[in-house]
RNA sequence: GAUCUGCUAGCUCAGUUGGUUUAGAGCGCUUGCUUGACAGGCAAGAGGUCACAAGUUCAAAUCUUGUGCAGAUCACCA
């Protein structure tokens, strides 16, 4: 069989992804099986794959198809998220090239468009995770806003607020000016910027006294917003501003005359110590206002101009507003300097407009016991998170959890089943999963007052994007209406949560609370927070910075393992992920690695007479030992969410000892056959190997389980083409022989003994050598291995000796000397330099081992054992040292 | 500002309850190889005061305290 020599991933990917669907490999339904379930984190239904998407659903495959060859019934559910606002304002902008305003098409016609939108771009990062192998379940695709989701949800908000949890009212929110929507406390970014601060002259009205100064300097970052000011405050025990108490200022610019009020919540070190108070666009001013009983003047429309109450400025910008009234200020001279100054302004986290605090009526639900039970799960352990230290985050966030706003000023999204209705001119509101059992509430209560449903008139807002996900683990099985399905009971809870640290609180968080109050039960067993992926320069990838290379394209070059492996490589839970394209090529190089171990095996001629060589018999024997040995490593490193670790095992066991060491061992001379036995042994250790790299490299691992098969006959070429390596069973750590390995890697460093020799003498690996121990034979190692190292090393003979050879050179295994004879130039001075830094070292451990032995605290004090190890370090270097002296001629 | 995490080879990271040869891996680097599977390869090699300082201990990369640096989370004073 001719195989080409560069492993090619592009045709066998594409075609085993398609082998995969066609054989629904990848489809769960609930059987005897025990369960294994995922569900992916939805990502935006209009997104593009990223390299964030790209680690992030690797490692969940990697758990799925090791779970689903493992014996689970491993089911990952895919989907993706609606995501109100980011969505929102595609289709708005999309709008707005064809010339039309959403307000103009009014609600039902946006939400049309919205639709046939989503179904023409949306769910195209579904079809490129195909590329990167992912083995979801697609049959069970889901979105958030299906049916059985958007149901979900409205039955969940009704079911809240009829236990109270859920109520309206008027707050300071945080208010997205260009989304035109309030967004919750967790969607701010606060960003350091370069801002001033401007003094500005408050004068005092009809000041009388004469000899007290006539104006008061106040200091504010916001200046345009003094069209609000309704009062300026001082710190009560403040001696400059005693001369205050009780007397007016007037708002410079505007003329309105405010009080002075007192309050220490005044920090008397800032500025000059006065504070001017915005109650309708600042929280903390809110509260004053309140506390103070203060009129409350809002300035700005809800795009961030200025309305009616702006006066002059009215229409304006706010941020032109500020350069306006500040011009305005300076000519007439009641600014007192302006300054540098460095502060953090909250920013909208989808549309990155600055934040208005602004007052409005909005939804909110409590987080009292609720974010209790969810901080408890995680702090018994019901819930593990790895890395474990996000556990603090989660603490800290949920002792100091306020209520969530849940209300979005949109219309792509969940709308809120809530329904008002005037009863003798005040205006009452129902909650219902539908307009006619709203209408029978009303008509319940108030009887009379409303005709027929139609009109009632519904809430206008939507809900928070994440008052969906947050039910994801449930919905997706249809828990919340039908919560004794036969799906839920089966899948729920879930395994692991795969997701960035990013959405802890957005999402992690809320999925814990939405378990607890609809199911009674942790949503998940285990979270798994990868990192952030960066570029090579430590900067976060973004589409601004273009950094983020084109994951399609990586894959493509690399073949989608290639990408996989690198990037699982050095991608330890919850450490950010440094990408360089080039850790890609590792993983291609190790593919090919491997293929070309493939082409070596299948091109053995294999012979049924010839019997199994003694060198084949314990190489055999071996590998499978060390594979033993490795599989159990690989199990802790997988129960521990190592996956970094569990791969570079599994890539050392492949290519050191598989292919560097297993393989040429048992590799026939040119022109020979193999025996039938090593052969098979050969191909079963091969395909063991593959099962255990199948998740993480599932295209080429595949490829090449099919390629072992042993297809002589149609029947059995036909029974391979149907099956596949993810119906094989994942090997399984046994028992394993620990002294074998040891022998092993005596006999590697004889081997590497002598290979050093022929690279320092310039030797050829064609000039047969003699190989002389001074040991009894069979000492050192296992005599089994002699053979081995005959063939790895090309010597002739190996003699066991008593005394050492005469123009040879050496080499020391452990306390063991070993002698290669020479014909010319036994001794150079290189070998000589070399022996006398291998003395010095001896003599320096030595050293430090009589340090110890020579404490006599150290021979009382420690435990027996570690004395006898000191003792036998002693012995060892001792020998060590008066061997080299022996051989320098000392 | 508060809290948390980290600091080990050029880079990315391991290093379990302190003791297994004066610290390991992968990549990178250096040197030598057209070795009948693979140059996307093979073989050999160099490279570290475990951030710094003090302490506890017979014994510290590992425990304690302090300092420095980096990162994360939260809170913000206009």
């Amino acid at each position: 069989m001719e195989i080409a020599s560069k492993y090619n991933p592009r045709a066998v990917e594409e075609k085993w992804y398609s082998f995969w669907l066609e054989k629904k490999l990848f489809h769960s339904e609930p059987d005897k099986r025990h369960p294994y379930t995922v569900v992916i984190p939805p990502p935006n239904v209009t997104g593009v794959l990223h390299m964030g998407h790209m680690l992030n659903n690797t490692i969940q495959d990697v758990l799925v198809r090791r779970a689903r060859m493992m014996g689970k019934n491993a089911c990952w559910v895919p989907g993706t998220d609606h995501a109100s606002i980011a969505t929102e304002a595609k289709v708005v902008n999309m709008l707005k090239e064809k010339g039309i305003d959403k307000r103009d098409i009014g609600r039902e016609e946006f939400l049309k468009q919205a639709w046939q939108w989503k179904e023409e771009y949306g769910g195209i990062i579904l079809k490129q995770l195909r590329k990167l192998g992912a083995s979801c379940d697609w049959d069970r695709t889901a979105f958030t806003m299906d049916d059985i989701r958007y149901e979900s949800v409205i039955r969940v908000f009704v079911d809240l607020y009829n236990k109270g949890l859920i109520y309206r009212g008027v707050r300071m929110v945080n208010w997205d000016p260009q989304a035109l929507t309030a967004v919750s406390d967790e969607e701010v970014n606060y960003k350091e910027s370069h801002s001033k601060l401007y003094y500005l002259r408050y004068y005092v009205e009809q000041s009388d006294d004469s000899n007290q100064s006539d104006y008061i300097v106040v200091a504010t970052t916001r200046p345009e917003t003094i069209l609000g000011d309704t009062a300026v405050c001082v710190h009560p025990e403040d001696e400059r501003y005693q001369w205050l108490r009780g007397k007016r200022l007037v708002v410079p610019s505007v003329g309105r005359s405010v009080p002075v009020i007192m309050d220490e919540y005044v920090d008397r070190e800032f500025g000059t110590g006065a504070l001017k108070i915005t109650p309708a666009h600042d929280v903390n001013d809110y509260n004053l206002g309140m506390k103070y009983g203060l009129e409350t003047i809002n300035i700005f429309n809800d795009n961030g101009t200025l309305n009616a109450n702006g006066g002059k400025y009215a229409e304006m910008d706010r941020f032109a507003c500020r350069k306006a009234i500040m011009k305005d200020l300076e000519e007439a001279g009641l600014v007192e300097k302006v300054e540098d100054y460095v502060n953090k302004v909250g920013h909208s986290e989808r549309t990155d407009a600055v934040i208005e605090p602004k007052l409005s009526t909005q939804w909110f639900m409590k987080m009292g016991d609720i974010a209790k039970k969810a901080l408890d799960v995680v702090e018994d352990g019901k819930i593990q998170f790895h890395p474990e230290k996000f556990k603090n985050t989660y603490r800290h966030w949920l002792e100091n959890i306020k209520d969530w706003c849940i209300s979005r000023q949109l219309w792509w999204g969940h709308r809120i089943p809530a329904y008002y209705v005037d009863v003798d001119g005040k205006r009452e509101v129902v909650v219902a999963a539908t307009r006619e059992e709203a209408f029978e509430q009303v008509c319940k209560r108030w009887p009379g007052v409303v005709k027929n449903a139609d009109d009632l008139v519904q809430d206008e807002d939507v809900l928070d994007t994440w008052f969906s996900s947050w039910l994801w683990p449930i919905s997706l099985f249809d828990g919340i209406r039908n919560p004794d399905n036969e799906e839920i009971k089966y899948y729920y809870p879930t395994d692991d949560l795969i997701t960035a640290p990013d959405i802890i609180f957005f999402w992690v968080a809320r999925m814990i609370m939405a378990g607890e109050e609809y199911r009674g039960e942790v949503p998940f067993r285990h979270v798994y927070f990868t990192g952030i992926v960066r570029d090579e320069k430590g900067r976060k990838m973004s589409k601004q910075l273009g950094n983020s290379p084109d994951p399609i394209e990586l894959m493509e070059k690399y073949g989608a393992d290639g990408v996989r492996m690198g990037m699982l490589l050095t991608a330890p839970a919850g450490n950010d992920l440094p990408f360089d394209v080039k850790i890609c090529e590792q993983g291609r190089n190790f593919a090919n690695k491997i293929w070309n171990a493939l082409r070596l095996v299948k091109g053995w001629e294999k012979s049924e007479e010839q019997k199994q060589s003694p060198e084949n018999e314990v190489a055999v024997e071996w590998m499978e030992q060390r594979m033993a040995s490795v599989l159990g490593e690989v199990e802790k490193d997988f129960d521990q969410y190592r996956l970094s670790e569990a791969l570079m095992n599994t890539y050392k066991l492949i290519w050191d000892d598989f292919c560097s060491w297993f393989l040429e061992m048992v590799k026939p001379a040119f022109g020979h056959p193999i025996d039938r036995e090593t052969y098979e042994a050969t191909v079963r250790i091969f395909e063991k190997l593959m099962c255990m790299l199948h998740p993480f490299m599932p295209f080429v691992t595949e490829e090449i389980w099919h390629l072992l098969q042993d297809t002589d006959s149609d029947v059995k070429a036909e029974l391979v083409a149907g099956s596949s390596i993810m119906m094989q069973h994942m090997p399984v750590s046994v028992f394993f022989d620990q002294r074998m390995l040891d022998d092993c890697s005596t006999m590697r460093e004889i081997v590497a003994g002598i290979r050093n020799i022929r690279s320092s003498k310039g030797l050829s690996p064609k000039d047969e050598l003699e190989l002389f121990v001074m040991s009894e034979e069979g000492k050192l190692m296992n005599k089994r291995f002699d053979g081995v190292i005959r063939k790895l090393a090309n010597v002739k003979q190996i003699n066991y000796v008593a005394e050492k050879v005469e123009n040879s050179v050496s080499f020391m295994v452990g306390t063991t000397e070993c002698f290669v004879p020479m014909k010319q130039n036994a001794d150079s001075a290189d070998d000589r330099k070399k022996l006398e830094e291998e003395l010095r070292y001896a003599e320096g451990f030595l050293a430090s081992v009589m340090k110890k032995l020579n404490n006599e605290k150290f021979v009382n004090g420690a435990p027996e054992k570690v004395v006898a190890l000191e003792r036998q370090k002693k012995a060892d270097a001792e020998q060590k040292i008066a061997a080299l002296k022996e051989r320098l001629g000392l």
